[in-house]
DNA sequence: GATATGGTGATCGTATACGATATCGTACTT
DNA sequence: AAGTACGATATCGTATACGATCACCATATC
């Protein structure tokens, strides 16, 4: 028996990419193969497959022979990656709405309690943690693997993202709290697909205009789109 | 000075893509690496490299110590593409409407005259060739560059699956032309994104209808997703 | 002082070799 | 005759080795 039942690679990728998404490595980080091999103990052969994987991901860049980085993460990229979560989640939640029974929301609605919690307390880093769970709830039922793949590359790259860019906007939270409540109702009453996608669409639409209304007015204006239609 | 300029990986990933495209290697056709090197004159590292990348794309299937097979199409998956593609393409659309210039249209309107030809020459190869760069005209004006990325890949993997699946639904066509110039319509009238967006979602749904259609009522019950909403 | 040029080192790209694993056929047992 | 155990073979997984390429810096030249 193998120390784990996963190659190698994947292995590598698992641990690359929960560096990456701890903070561990930073953006800018260089990654060199050598060096990683050695610090995982593989090959560089395994540990090159998992940072081309990870680069398809956008986790990293990298350039042919000159060697890896943690992907850069400006402004531009937060704001291209929450629009494309906009579109994908909210088809997603949409998607499974039907599928989405009363055990369903009971659970999302005592994830939501938790986060109201979380704000009382000023606990930011919980309160995301519950946040993603509260949304699995109202994607995971949608039928269409591609679309929910789509998705939870979505989540990493936004946790990628945060770990470094995102500020946490003070009013923000207690606002979508109040937003999930208003989907999960939405849901209990069979609302229909379109409807239930431009919930969930706005409510990260929200989001994102509460990062912008943040900078300062020329900083919104080099936004080179607009958050919402 | 290099026979390419193109790493051997990149060269052998192109080379087996357009394989698989063009119909060379047919779905569940046994791809064996060793033999995909010997073909090709590499080593089978970057063959390797290159197969992972194409599972990635889902181009291919790949088990652990077992091996690599061009990837099944069932109607189930055709269907999941093109329902993806229904959304991303629908919000690349919708994102790019702004940025079209009368130039664009008229390029677009061209090609579309160009598809009304194949109809009465009945060339649905080229057909299907022009149906691409008049939806191109569309899209690839879209800013954010991961939802572009999805719609190509979408594309992609709907030419794989069509060159073995897809039935030329004849009714259809004439249709689709008709659209298009709907479409073009709404683009010159400066629309709104919303308008633009539902447009492109329901042309793409409709050709969908039409090879539902087709199925017999069975075939059409195991569709365990309705095409639009 | 700025720019061009050559050398040097770090890092990636690929080839080859070998070990690990799954699959399939065959023989043996019940 | 059916099922199981076992071994042979094909194929993948990884390690190691070496060649190729690029970035950097020192030096020379204008």
């Amino acid at each position: 028996m193998s120390p784990e039942t996963a190659s190698k690679s994947e292995r590598a990728y698992a641990a690359i990419k929960e560096k990456i998404l701890g903070g561990g490595y930073t953006p800018g980080y260089r990654l060199v193969l050598a060096k990683l091999a050695e610090d995982l103990g593989f090959s560089v052969v395994p540990v090159r497959e998992a940072v081309r994987r990870l680069e398809a991901e956008g986790f990293i860049t990298f350039e042919r022979n000159v060697g890896a980085t943690v992907a850069g993460i400006d402004p531009t990229e937060y704001l291209y990656t929450m629009q494309t979560l906009s579109i994908v989640e909210g088809a997603a939640t949409a998607l499974s709405a039907p599928l989405i029974g009363p055990e369903d929301i009971a659970r999302a609605r005592g994830v939501n309690a938790a986060m109201r919690e979380c704000l009382e307390h000023f606990d930011p880093v919980r309160f995301t943690a519950l946040n993603l769970e509260f949304h699995s709830v109202l994607f995971e039922n949608c039928p269409n693997p591609h679309i929910l793949d789509m998705v939870h590359r979505g989540w990493n790259r936004l946790q990628a993202l945060r770990s470094s860019t995102f500020n946490y906007v003070p009013g923000r939270a207690k606002e979508s709290v109040a937003e999930h409540e208003a989907l999960l109702k939405l849901l209990e009453n069979g609302a229909d697909a379109d409807t239930v996608e431009r919930a969930a669409r706005a409510h990260r639409a929200a989001t994102l205009d509460a990062y912008l209304a943040r900078g300062t007015p020329e900083q919104q204006a080099r936004m080179p789109l607009s958050p919402t239609y």
